[in-house]
DNA sequence: AACAGACCCTGAGGGC
DNA sequence: TGCCCTCAGGGTCTGT
């Protein structure tokens, strides 16, 4: 599931393979991902565009094109493949875009990943874009803010961390971390938050993403973000994926349960 | 407005 | 060994 770091990892990565490449072709193999409604015209509008800079927003990845951005959500999921030509067809490989030497093959085997496109001038309308929330670092994510947006919730804390409209790019495994290092109980509902909690939460959301960024994210069980990229930061985690394990900080024994139908990770004696 | 539930999809893992 | 069943999971949409 990649998150914030994983993102921003593989942004990065892309951007010394492809920056400045022409797309000379594309070759959609199963069309249902990618969300823009006329699957020729597409093709048409991106066909002859460079790759001027790679960018990310919320979990979302921006292609900077010279009239557009091409946008990639990978939901759980979705990989980049280099290839060439010569490279034979595997299953999961969706959306095939061919940048003079290479091909940059995105893949997903769940076929949950998305791609669309749409005009630079509107990248800030468009739906998916315009409905996310602050980015962590954003100065003007403040208590205030997330409290304005809690107040009312009678939601777990755990379930509001995953929503997008107010903090964008927090996925399951950061939430949970988030929840640990601020000592807040999972299922603490939003209305129960209080200014400490919304403060540590900010604080927090900052010194776990940018850790995990500086590891180049996370890598569990035999996911990698991106063909060659695996994190390391799963070794530095307190809660997550380690139900039964023993807490790094007070020993006692970490939980897993369901919280909005996620799998969730916790120590019971730490996060009251 | 808040929120529960369905849906999209397929590999993995458990039960038998 | 192998079939069948259930489940995970981000985001969107529908219904209450």
């Amino acid at each position: 599931m990649p998150e914030k770091p994983e993102v921003i990892t593989i942004a990065k990565k892309l951007e010394n393979k492809i920056l400045n490449k022409k797309i000379t072709n594309i070759n959609v193999l199963y069309s249902p991902i990618i969300d823009f409604p006329n699957i020729e015209e597409f093709k048409k509008r991106v066909i002859g565009q460079e790759i001027k800079k790679i960018t990310t927003r919320g979990k979302w990845i921006l292609f900077e094109l010279d009239k557009d951005y091409l946008m990639f959500h990978l939901r759980m999921e979705g990989k980049f493949f280099y290839r060439t030509s010569k490279d034979p067809i595997t299953k999961h490989e969706h959306v095939i875009f061919e940048l003079e030497d290479i091909e940059l093959r995105f893949s997903d085997f769940r076929k949950f990943a998305r791609v669309n496109l749409v005009e630079k001038e509107n990248l800030n309308n468009i739906k998916s874009i315009k409905e996310l929330g602050y980015e962590v670092w954003d100065k003007d994510l403040t208590p205030e803010y997330l409290l304005s947006h809690y107040k009312t919730k009678s939601l777990p804390i755990k379930s509001l961390l995953l929503e997008q409209k107010v903090i964008a790019g927090i996925g399951n495994i950061y939430a949970d971390e988030i929840l640990f290092l601020s000592n807040i109980n999972p299922l603490k509902k939003g209305k129960e938050i209080t200014y400490d909690d919304a403060k540590k939460i900010i604080k927090n959301s900052i010194e776990v993403l940018d850790k995990a960024i500086l590891e180049g994210g996370t890598t569990i069980r035999s996911y990698t973000s991106e063909e060659g990229v695996s994190g390391r930061f799963q070794n530095d985690l307190f809660v997550h994926q380690r139900e039964k394990k023993s807490c790094r900080i007070c020993k006692n024994t970490i939980i897993k349960i369901k919280v909005g139908g996620r799998g969730t990770y916790f120590c019971p004696s730490c996060q009251k």
